[in-house]
DNA sequence: CGACAAGTTGATGTTACTCAAAAGTGGTGG
DNA sequence: CCACCACTTTTGAGTAACATCAACTTGTCG
């Protein structure tokens, strides 16, 4: 999860998934990495946005796990979605946009901000477009896996998503990636109570498709967990 | 739900919400009302947009309801959203961008090309980017409802949110609005069954909070819906 | 070692689903 | 105008999935 360059591309997380979103030329990078310089660290569970309040700039995301959320006033509260390395906060088209929900650090986290592309250079423009369009087709897989999924499914669907999305800037080791939350976390997310969460967990732990030890997640049989759910591809452009 | 002025602004539905969003000049206006010229009809149950198809133009939807959906391969599936007089459709960022969701018209609907805005007036920008924030708001609460929100919560949620979307086209008259839909598809909206929608609307019905008939809704007691579920203010520019 | 958070287990309760059938609704053609 | 059809709404009975409550265990970190 550190911003150390990768070994295979000499990129890091984030760089790795902006590059795979859309062809980045030699300055993009080097304005990626002059900002990354001056990252900033947020501690874990620090708020890095508030929903209602004005967003200042956009900004990458370098390294740890933030994550959406709405919190009812009863308690419940409802996560939206993660926010992993190489991804955008405050994407947005507007002059003066506020946050429509809150952001809050799950693990310590890097940010920094994210270069302001030049009329000349398409390719970081496209890349935070493409980034967008990516976020928006996850938010339509989060409400057909809550509505529609069972608890069984909607693990089995929303593990191989974050597998996807880690993969894409380089963070899996085969079929074996790291994750940080609790129990209680993906019940938020899944929409599920952290009771059942753990007993899902072992039913598909007892049943060989996957191993949890720790923070980390392994895929044992794939195709066991995709036979559960609707693998749908990400397709955002032409 | 036709195309005549409205006797208050002398807009149409989707103009009123267009100009609710942003100040719009005479020229925008004009714009709008001479592609307006140019609709194109639509009749009920056909595919206005295919997902993974890619998108022309950015739309403009004059009358009817169509509604985003993903499908399942079992026969399951899940309405993402709605989109009402006055949204927008293929309202992105991309260059060759591809429809992330299928799109199908609920009623007869009609559509025209949205027109693009030029460098000097920021007025239609700034409209399209609100709208863009607005879509996103009620993507989040829609999560928010799927996830953790019981089937009575989220029935009266859900009725909130649309009339509060049609009231800003003018397309309410006092608590009362046109609610085109089957029960089946409010289930597939709000992840329960046909059956289960008809108890709860009878539930709600019984306790006076609203009436239903034919094709309508009448919000009678707004104060009972509204404390069934927080009531988040849609806020999306300083 | 002790304290606190997270994970696990069992028993029980409730919400919402399933299946099935009846009753209502609207449109169409004879 | 009525008979018929397909679709929608409504109702009932039984069931499955998931929640709740509460205790106990395991880990982790000072």
């Amino acid at each position: 999860m550190r911003n150390e360059p990768n070994p295979e591309q000499g990129f890091s997380p984030a760089l790795t998934r902006l590059a795979a979103l859309a062809p980045l030329d030699a300055g993009d990078v080097a304005a990626i990495q002059q900002l990354a310089r001056a990252r900033s660290a947020i501690s874990a569970r620090r708020e890095i946005m508030t929903e209602g309040k004005a967003i200042r700039e956009r900004q990458i995301l370098l390294s740890g796990w933030a994550y959406r959320v709405r919190s009812l006033r009863d308690g419940r509260r409802q996560i939206l979605g993660f926010l992993l390395p190489g991804d955008l906060l405050g994407n947005c088209r507007q002059a003066n946009p506020v946050a429509v929900t809150s952001v809050m650090a799950m693990t310590p986290v890097e940010i920094c901000p994210a270069p302001t592309p030049s009329e000349s250079d398409g390719g970081l423009a496209q890349a935070y477009a493409v980034s967008g369009a990516i976020d928006e087709h996850y938010l339509y897989r989060q409400i057909t896996r809550l509505g529609r999924l069972s608890a069984l499914e909607r693990i089995a669907d929303w593990l191989l998503e974050i597998r996807e999305r880690l993969s894409l800037s380089g963070l899996t080791v085969g079929n074996r990636f790291s994750l940080p939350l609790t129990q209680e976390t993906i019940a938020d997310t899944l929409g599920l109570t952290s009771v059942h969460v753990n007993r899902m967990l072992q039913t598909l732990r007892r049943s060989g498709a996957l191993e949890f030890t720790g923070g980390s997640v392994t895929i044992l049989d794939e195709d066991q967990l995709s036979q559960m759910v609707d693998v749908p591809p990400v397709r955002v452009s032409q």
